[in-house]
DNA sequence: GGATTAATTGACGTATACATTATTGCATGT
DNA sequence: ACATGCAATAATGTATACGTCAATTAATCC
């Protein structure tokens, strides 16, 4: 009788959250993208399946099965007897993925701008400006970097489009590391702020057409200054 | 010892196209992703792993790791002890996904403009145009449907964002079957050609915005009837 | 008789075993 | 010394084994 007892308190609510309830695919699919995002391993070099598996304490079998995931996210790339690694991002492709970027966040923002929103939110989306403010007076680009993230997750969030969300943030995860090589390399992102604000006051005011121009611009302008630093270090790829 | 004969013929120069060579795993993902889009399976009931190795003829190794492709492609949905099954597409998931297809193919449509092109390809995409006018002619549905997912798909490509190509691709195969679905119950679609060969007019000239804001209303437009005819059906989803 | 609980079943998640095949190093011949 | 081919090695792709847990059925109690 193994059967774990029935009193057991429910966890529904905390489901999706727990560590240990979840399976050792999610678990290792973490864990690989935590690797990848603290830099653990080296770009460029390659780790084997079994050595992740070791790394992360379990069998191959759920290591490979993240790394599908991975793979299918433009995240990594996996090479039949050489392992995995981490996939090194070319000038041309940080161009192609913010394209992208800008073409689905600028949908989103104009849907946002067509939709009531809560105050709560607003006032939300406000304070991520706030918190740039103060990031960039500290001179916290790390702090900086996650704030702007945030502000961008929630404007899209506000386009009421759930796929259109996911798929941006796979894009941002896919450009992540290279943003974060650049942030000390570009000039400080006074700017930016300027863009967020005038794109809330569009989304307040409802006039989706100025709101998406205003972020589209935005988002090009930032794509400009990354991979023109790329190129300018010669970098073929991060 | 039901182990294929190693003495096959190695096809290393066709890797790619022949199905045999092609990993099971690969031919898992094909297979089910061809008997979905064949309907094979009725909408909304379940099929379990095993099932579905039996039929392909394999173990429930890689027909797991096909599965896993396929949700993440937004195509099915697993549900741990019932199996996988088709995902259904109600009009909002079409409103959703129309609206990202949108967007992507406005972008891809507008690069494309912006770039120079071989008369081949002009000649090409020209052609998809007159296919579905012959198809239309003759009232074949299914070889119009096909023509114009051939444009669709060429100018997407002439965009030159292989990402972009990517991501549209996978979006327009989780709509596929509503349009199928929904091909007889439209009005014959006697305008999309106007629109698509302004559209090629528009890259011929270079005139990224025209081509880019003529397709973008195009495409809205097929999503409202299309969206428009789910819901006049009453279907909660397809 | 209805509802709650216990037993049973079987699908899944994961580990492991195994065959295949690419890569590496070595030996051999020119 | 260099290229070529063969053997050894090792990582992968796939199959299989197995424990766990959810869903269903049987059984018990009020």
């Amino acid at each position: 009788m193994t059967q774990r007892n029935s009193a057991e308190r429910q966890e529904k609510p905390n489901a999706g959250l727990s560590a240990d309830r979840s399976s050792l695919t999610v678990q290792a699919y973490r864990g690989i993208k935590r690797l990848i995002t603290e830099n653990a391993f080296g770009a460029s070099d390659f780790i084997l399946e079994q050595d992740l598996a070791n790394r992360l304490g379990m069998s191959r079998t759920p290591v490979r099965e993240a790394l599908i995931k991975l793979v299918q996210e433009g995240l990594v790339e996996v090479r039949p007897r050489h392992g995995m690694r981490v996939l090194p991002i070319s000038p041309q492709d940080m161009a192609e993925i913010y394209d992208i970027i800008t073409a689905l966040e600028t949908l989103a923002v104009e849907n946002a701008a067509s939709r009531y929103h809560a105050p709560e939110t607003l006032a939300a989306l406000e304070r991520t400006i706030a918190d740039m403010d103060v990031a960039l007076a500290q001179d916290d680009l790390l702090a900086w970097a996650e704030a702007d993230e945030s502000f961008h997750r929630m404007i899209v969030e506000m386009g009421g489009n759930a796929k259109l969300s996911a798929a941006v943030s796979t894009y941002l995860d896919q450009v992540r590391r290279a943003r974060m090589f650049t942030l000390r390399l570009r000039p400080k992102p006074t700017a930016s702020n300027i863009d967020h604000a005038a794109v809330v006051k569009a989304i307040r005011e409802g006039r989706a057409d100025i709101a998406a121009s205003v972020h589209r611009d935005h988002r090009r302008k930032s794509c400009a200054v990354l991979t023109a630093i790329l190129q300018k270090l010669q970098l073929r790829s991060i």
